[in-house]
DNA sequence: GAAATTGCGACTTAAGTGGTCGTATACTGG
DNA sequence: CCAGTATACGACCACTTAAGTCGCAATTTC
């Protein structure tokens, strides 16, 4: 399967608004689940979780809501997936700490770990500023060679 | 999360075994399973579904037991994957042909269709071989250079 | 002080995963 | 041709995780 999380979905969802409205400094959680009819209580707890992690600053009270606190080209997929969902493993047996308790050859554990990190390079190659659609063919590219170079520095 | 099944690992596992045991032409999923720790019935499924796909070749009756169809380095991680989980989706709103059903605007779901293509290209280049233990320099650096090649013809 | 809004924990429900069981089928060797 | 070994496959259960809800406290604005 390998899929992200409603929430995660709903976290990237919420951030590529934000950056799409610089002119409203605040946004409330139910206004943005509002315009995706996504539930509000939800999305509430995802932000509060990116706000958490330093992604987001909010702001209590009337006219609150929540405001990048950062520009949107400086906020990777990786590091929302990661706050929202916490660290990702391709392999499902590497959790945390505690290695394979019972086998003692997973052998194929660690050629995996190297998937993972391609993929966790794929995603921090990518950001909000990226989610916004100025689809333009030199942004694409430029994001292609940032990964490229990555690669080839693992 | 972004993890891969047991079962998908069981079988990335499985097909690495038969890859470093040439000289024995059949093996059982009992064998297979007895060597590594793990549920022979699960283990089980998983090459029979494999074998469904033509990754496996099996044979019934006593001394059978499955057999790589093609050589190692033909099989492709993603290739494995697929058939035992199913198609891959880093989002969890498209799941085969219908879109985010209420959502008009799931406005994260076709840049992260691209993430998607990237991941299974990653897993496109990682090879059965590739999980075999000759971690050599060279074979790592091939292996770099094919993911790069595939990324910028993306 | 009332309304709006974040912050947070507990809870319920739905879905997916891991694993087992039973049975049918196919092949091998004595 | 019979017994043993193995694949093939569907149904089923248990457990974990994800999705979503509820309730209440704290904070800010008007």
């Amino acid at each position: 399967m390998l899929r992200l999380t409603k929430k995660a979905d709903y976290g990237l969802m919420a951030l590529k608004y934000l950056a799409e409205h610089p002119e409203t400094p605040s946004v409330s959680a139910k206004d943005i689940a509002d315009t995706y009819g996504i539930p509000a209580q939800l999305l509430a707890k995802v932000l509060q979780r990116l706000a958490k992690v330093g992604l987001l600053k909010s702001h209590a009270g009337m006219n609150g809501g929540y405001g990048l606190s950062k520009s949107a080209s400086a906020i990777t997929a990786f590091e929302v997936i990661h706050a929202i969902d916490g660290p990702l493993f391709i392999t499902s047996c590497v959790k945390g700490a505690k290695s394979c308790d019972l086998e003692p050859n997973c052998t194929v554990k660690e050629p995996l770990a190297r998937v993972n990190e391609s993929i966790a390079e794929v995603l921090k190659s990518i950001t909000v500023y990226d989610l916004v659609d100025h689809e333009t063919a030199s942004s694409r590219a430029a994001q292609l060679r940032q990964l490229v170079t990555l690669q080839l520095t693992m």
